[in-house]
DNA sequence: ATGCCGTGGAAACCACGA
């Protein structure tokens, strides 16, 4: 079983290369962040003749999520993450599908730091790991994918130093990823290339993705379970060359099937 | 060091992203 994670940075104007890529790499299941439609403007119908069903959480303007299937076998479990009835960002959804717990989200950006969006951040880093522990204790196969907004480590940006105070790389979010990391979950890209240089994100501006000025910040974590199926991953990095493309590539792993 | 690019929505600019 392959699954994706790919932030599409609007999933209307992405379509054409969200398509292409479909057709091209044939996954099984598909995590979709940044949707940035409202619910009743997600492309449903050419998702469909592309292949895939898809249960989604949009929002206008700004966040929203997805899950797709090729098969139609999308049990959902959940579209918010617990823990705070007055959050409304889109930026979460979880469900069952070819016998494993799919959870896909977007972990807010955090910036600028310091300030009211690098609080929300820490906070939903905190209700959503809380939420993994319960997850991990219910001792089923889950991954926990899609953009995290967080550089685990320094391998994973191409100048360290300047990214410190960056909320994306300051040291609480660090720790809390290092934190979440340590109940049990296996980072699957780092599990398979631990000592490589991977990215998954090149900003639009100053040239970024042909100078290779690149942050690792889309991730796989696996329960135990699914980490002893995991077979091999990659990220999709030409995509992010194509025309009219997001600025993140494409980030997928392989399960072997028991 | 920087929003220099890109998207969406509203309004002919602004918020937001990482």
């Amino acid at each position: 079983m392959k699954i994706a994670t790919y932030n599409v940075n609007g999933v209307n104007g992405r379509l054409p290369v969200l398509v292409r890529w479909l057709q091209e790499s044939s996954p099984d299941v598909v995590c979709l962040q940044e949707l940035k439609a409202p619910v009743e403007k997600f492309p449903e119908k050419t998702l469909r003749e592309a292949g895939y069903h898809a249960i989604w959480h949009g929002q206008k303007s700004w966040n929203g999520v997805a899950i797709l299937s090729r098969q139609d076998n999308l049990h959902e479990l959940r579209r918010v993450l617990p823990g705070d009835p007055e959050d409304l960002h889109s930026r979460y959804i979880e469900a069952a599908v070819n016998g494993i717990v799919v959870g896909c989200l977007y972990l807010p950006n955090g910036n600028p730091y310091p300030g009211p969006k690098f609080e929300y951040k820490l906070n939903w880093f905190k209700r959503f790991s809380a939420h993994a522990r319960k997850l991990l204790a219910q001792d089923v196969p889950v991954v926990l994918c899609g953009d995290y907004n967080v550089m685990p480590t320094e391998r994973d940006v191409y100048k360290p130093d300047r990214w410190i105070n960056d909320a994306l790389f300051r040291k609480e979010v660090r720790d809390a990823f290092k934190n979440l990391v340590g109940q049990g979950w296996t980072d699957a890209i780092r599990k398979l290339y631990p000592d490589d240089t991977i990215y998954t994100f090149w900003d639009y501006f100053r040239n970024a993705y042909a100078r290779d000025a690149g942050l690792r910040i889309d991730h796989f974590l696996l329960s135990p379970q699914l980490a002893r199926r995991l077979r091999s991953g990659g990220v999709d990095r030409h995509v992010r060359g194509w025309e009219k493309t997001s600025d993140h590539a494409p980030v997928w792993i392989e399960l072997k099937d028991k």
